[in-house]
DNA sequence: CGATTAAGTTAACACTGTTAAGGTAATAGA
DNA sequence: TCTATTACCTTAACAGTGTTAACTTAATCG
């Protein structure tokens, strides 16, 4: 009966997890779901995955290319640190609220799930700190930034733009404040903590 | 057979609901584990909160009121904005470090959970938000904090903070970085972002 | 005494992730 | 060509979840 696309039952899993994960949200993704839409059991996606984590690590990673293609793209188009920093700001930000399924698998599921996501994907993870440390690093050189550990910038920088992102997402941020507002001033203080005194520059 | 202690079952119920998501998390707060808990069947918890939200939202009013106690105590301990505005970034992390599981209901749960929340607690919660509201506002008018709005400015603490609470608490940030690290820098980058330049206060 | 109400129960529904066991068709070896 | 193995997918079941409907039992009130 199954319909066969290209490329395996796999594929299609995947495709179909991806798919119901955008409409409906994380909380709504259970394996039976994803069975009854591509006409299988749901024991079949056991044959390819084993077990719901896994199928989640997936998309988790998918996530995670996509996220560092938008920060790389951010970075790639400014050679200034400051407005390259702002850049992959805004970037991490934009893809937040425009992915927020994708961002909550990735960044605010239980600590239980992170605890099991393997090692060599984790370090795929990293690399989009590691986009914001090189900002934070040659800013540091070219003396714009204060000096500091260009991790712990970095790092800071994220909770930053997490807390944005996370709180506008879950629409707990006071419906008075424009998202734009706070986005643009989040960026602004972001850039004042790291830059040199006086700051005389508009960004 | 079950055991009365005083005020009703009611009281019971929310403390044993209170004691179980301090102990196993919420993700393991289930009806059925309070019920057996305290001797009764799960559905006799329906005679006093008419489904699971209601029960979590009063032990979210428990942990509104603990952060504020902690914020409010923090506020009254310094006269200066700065150091008013420091204690309470402290104890913010502080509290999200040491109740998680707090944290979690009040500030991570699903949208959908928050649009539930009535009303009338929202805005009791909002009295948190107002506490670091008033020291923005404070520090503007001694001219010690650079002009914004307070509100804004108040969220965009909140935000930081919330960041540094849900990536430490999920263990998303890199082990090789302290979290009193990374605690002290975001206290110093949010005082920065505000101060007036030049900043030669050692806070 | 009879009726009402309060308080708690059991059984059930519709879900969830997951496992064990079974079936069926294609393929490989002799 | 016959048999055995393997790949692929299924049904049935377990142990959970929140929640509802219907029932019992005891206390209270007129």
């Amino acid at each position: 009966m199954p319909s066969e696309t290209a490329g395996g039952l796999q594929r299609i899993i995947l495709d179909t997890a991806r798919q119901l994960l955008t409409d409906v949200g994380y909380a709504q993704l259970s394996m039976r779901k994803i069975a009854q839409k591509i006409g299988y059991s749901a024991t079949s996606i056991y044959l390819y995955y084993s077990n719901k984590d896994e199928l989640v690590h997936a998309l988790i990673d998918e996530g995670v290319d996509l996220l560092y293609a938008d920060l790389h793209e951010a970075n790639r188009s400014h050679a200034d640190p400051s407005l390259r920093l702002r850049a992959m700001c805004l970037a991490y930000i934009q893809f937040g609220l425009n992915h927020p399924e994708y961002y909550e698998i990735m960044y605010v599921l239980h600590p239980e799930y992170i605890k099991r996501y393997p090692a060599e994907k984790y370090r795929k993870a990293r690399r989009n700190l590691e986009l914001l440390a090189s900002a934070v690093e040659d800013g540091i050189q070219m003396e714009h930034f204060e000096a500091c550990e260009a991790t712990v910038g970095a790092n800071l920088i994220w909770t930053q733009l997490h807390g944005v992102v996370t709180l506008l997402n879950s629409e707990r941020v006071d419906k008075r404040i424009p998202a734009e507002t706070l986005i643009h001033s989040a960026c602004k203080h972001i850039l004042r903590s790291f830059l040199k005194t006086p700051q005389h520059k508009e960004v």
